[in-house]
DNA sequence: CGCCAGGTTGAAATTCTTCAAGACAAGTGG
DNA sequence: CCACTTGTCTTGAAGAATTTCAACCTGGCG
């Protein structure tokens, strides 16, 4: 309901990738226990204000409004179609681009909740998070972002990002947002 | 049915990564059309049989027998938890973990359909699949197939890979079987 | 005032990529 | 049967990207 989560990973040997991000309006373990699993962990970025639904009552509304339910399923696609779009980006691209396209991201999921205007959102995640969702080093995420400051792309002080250039950013980060199937933006 | 097949994705700039390996046993988009998605391709390593599906009578069939549905359910959420691996693997090991838990995850699942004994498989994919799927250069994928040669770990010649110490292998790799949701190997 | 988490910096070491070339096996057409 | 192409694997050497280590800096807060 309010507030930031990252869902994150610890490997034996003491490094953390984190999976993914929560925000408000974002759900969480919905159908399946996965939180059990081995080294599955969740993490409060922000003090957060979360709703726990019982799976018996899930179950029921699923069931009499079956418009929910479709909207649940759309809601799990994209949750598996970002973690596909992580993959290929740590994979793939660049330190540079890596960290555009997730800001990319969190700005277009921040704004279709209402927590960005103009380009400009908070974000109260710090290089050591960063470091553990890219897959790089909190050295090399500091450098990135300076090097992403130097180019005039952004602006990033405390904990308050601003997107310069939305067309360039997107551009050199090859950000493509239909996998978040948002509406167009307004 | 039969053949090995990829999901991948082409980056802008050229760079393509994959996304999962398809064995036969596997499905692929039954839920939602996510091959019209800009940029995603499915390819076969070797020529397959696979068996088209109508829309309309996979979802009669899960409506008519739940025992299926369910079953459909957990093979959901089986790639799910894989692509979820996969993200943490390439994000926070290094090559040579790397392509071992590749292998090490490739090896159960071949072996659960019938395809693999004594830790012995065949690998219908080439050094350049590899590296497209571990996030590193064909060369380096070379260079450490070779290390882990070096350190008996592994025979891998033409398309036939065996796990010469399964265990040691696995624990180098970090690799911890249950997101595969497999019986437990008899 | 002093602590502490988070940010920043420099320099060396390591990992990985790129480029460029060669080896080798299988398949094809003459 | 041979020459020839093609795809894959292999190798070396140079260079780029990234990590590590070890500091130092900074602002907020008790």
């Amino acid at each position: 309901m309010e507030g930031f989560a990252c869902h994150y990973r610890t490997l034996t040997g003491g490094r953390r990738q984190i999976i993914a991000y929560l925000v408000p309006g974002d759900s969480y373990d919905l159908d399946s226990p996965q939180h059990t699993r081995l080294g599955h962990e969740m993490m409060a970025l922000t003090p957060v204000c979360v709703a726990r639904l019982a799976r018996a009552s899930v179950a029921s509304v699923t069931r009499d409004f079956p418009a929910i339910a479709e909207g649940l399923r759309v809601a799990a696609q994209v949750d598996e179609a970002t973690v596909r779009e992580w993959l290929v980006n740590i994979g793939g691209r660049p330190a540079l681009e890596r960290i555009a396209h997730l800001f990319c991201e969190l700005e277009l999921r921040l704004r279709a909740v209402g927590l960005a205007d103009a380009d400009r959102f908070d974000m109260p995640i710090t290089q050591y998070d960063l470091a553990d969702t890219v897959g790089l080093s909190s050295v090399h995420v500091n450098r990135t972002l300076q090097e992403l400051r130097r180019q005039g792309l952004i602006t990033l002080s405390g904990r308050s990002l601003t997107i310069l250039n939305r067309p360039a950013f997107q551009a050199m980060a090859d950000f493509q947002p239909d996998y978040l199937r948002l509406r167009k933006t307004g």
